[in-house]
DNA sequence: TCAAAAGTGTTTGGGTTACACCCATGA
DNA sequence: TCATGGGTGTAACCCAAACACTTTTGA
């Protein structure tokens, strides 16, 4: 029989999926590695779990590391822990989904040792990386998709000021559909979830934008509440069971 | 810096929450420690997961182990890693969901070294576990209760055939609610979900009810489609985005 | 004949959908 | 004045919700 001590030889690292919306288009960073394994290969951001460390505190490290952030959206998304997913040894990952506005990043990206650089990659543009990466990257897509239909988590990723254009352009970006605009805006609107800035954007060659910010308030209701921000693409019959 | 090889000295475990629907109740599975740590007490079944053996691999086994059954719902759910949640070392648990008929189990049970016994405990009378267990298990019975509105997940849970009645119970007992029973045969019926096998209840002191069993072939596709089984307990609007 | 649960339809209200034209600005 | 995106309303439909009485059986 195995005892106990023998289960003591494993490491668990986390990684982060961090999403980014810019240029119209969904993005994901990743790094290039300057370590082996998988020296100089593409993957997530993510490092093995100091023995004093929580998961979410460690995945919390590792954005802040990349990114300099600190107050972003962080959820645990799933473990993977495949045999041999890992050449140095048996080694489980713990994925989290992370959301920011990539304005921030910007201003504050610095390396760090694991990496040569980090990059903005649009998500319709990977397709091979580090480890098991890839299929790390594919379940939170899902998941993220999932969760904008849920809680408007979208508005992590724009910036303070935005026209609704932009947000709907965001959710066209994440669902990989179209949407009506004049259903979005009333539908959004109806959700008491924008603050009207009464501001205009300026130096458009074209009627200016009104800009709106998200009520923060409303938007942490949301989030606790179960909610359902239904932007359905199917024309499957979502039935609802009533009590 | 810390090197590589002083990461390997953590273990991991998988915990099941193991759900059950019997005499109108939802119930968990839960097992009587027979080891150290924790000894007496209660908690989730769950065990080390083995050097050469994936996560869901290592789920499955714990669950064949205690309940003999092979072939049943299984779910990752979490990952719960705090620092000093195991006193014999950095252990983080993956916690999986599985949903059994209890009727299956009831014909199999063994028990194992891990446990002096193992028993049904309705949820309601479950306050203090071994470990982490208790916050485990709250996460999966939130899981449980979503899923059930986004897929008929909850069929796993009864024998292969039952009453509208019976279904309608099952859905009370784990949303914690009361549904509307002409609203939700017709809902139920609408999804051509179940086959009407022309048999009806026996020597029961009452009219006897239909029997029904579910369509395999149409669950598996609820199950892969994302899907919206919303039985929204709830007055709160489920608006919709169009598209 | 009584108790206990099974079974069954209709109306109302609200949200989703589909759809087309005018407005404001900079070039 | 032209190109570009911003901004607006209405009608049809479908689904959820609310709600009460009759039927069948065993005791």
């Amino acid at each position: 029989m195995t005892v106990p001590a023998d289960f003591f030889k494993s490491a668990f690292t986390v990684d982060n999926v961090i999403f980014g919306f810019d240029d119209g288009d969904l993005k994901v960073l990743l790094i290039q590695r300057a370590e082996d394994p998988f020296l100089d290969y593409w993957g997530l951001p993510g490092y093995f779990v100091n023995a004093d460390e929580g998961l979410k505190e460690a995945a919390y490290r590792v954005l802040e590391e990349m990114t300099g952030l600190t107050d972003v959206y962080l959820e645990q998304i799933k473990t993977f822990g495949k045999t041999g997913r890992h050449p140095m040894g048996r080694v489980i990952t713990v994925a989290y989904l992370s959301l920011i506005k990539v304005d921030d990043y910007l201003l504050k990206v610095k390396n760090n040792a694991v990496a040569q650089k980090a990059e903005w990659f649009s998500i319709s543009d990977i397709d091979d990386l580090a480890f098991d990466h890839k299929e790390i990257l594919d379940t939170c897509l899902d998941t993220l998709r999932r969760r904008v239909q849920q809680k408007p988590v979208g508005f992590e990723l724009l910036p303070p000021k935005f026209t609704l254009t932009e947000l709907q352009h965001l959710y066209e970006a994440i669902l990989d559909t179209e949407l009506d605009k004049r259903n979005f805006r009333k539908k959004i609107l109806s959700m008491n979830l924008l603050i009207d800035l009464d501001q205009y954007q300026e130096n458009v060659a074209h009627r200016p934008a009104k800009l709106y910010s998200f009520d923060k308030a409303r938007y942490q209701e949301f989030l606790s509440d179960g909610y359902s921000f239904d932007l359905s693409e199917n024309k499957r019959k979502s039935r609802t069971l009533q009590y």
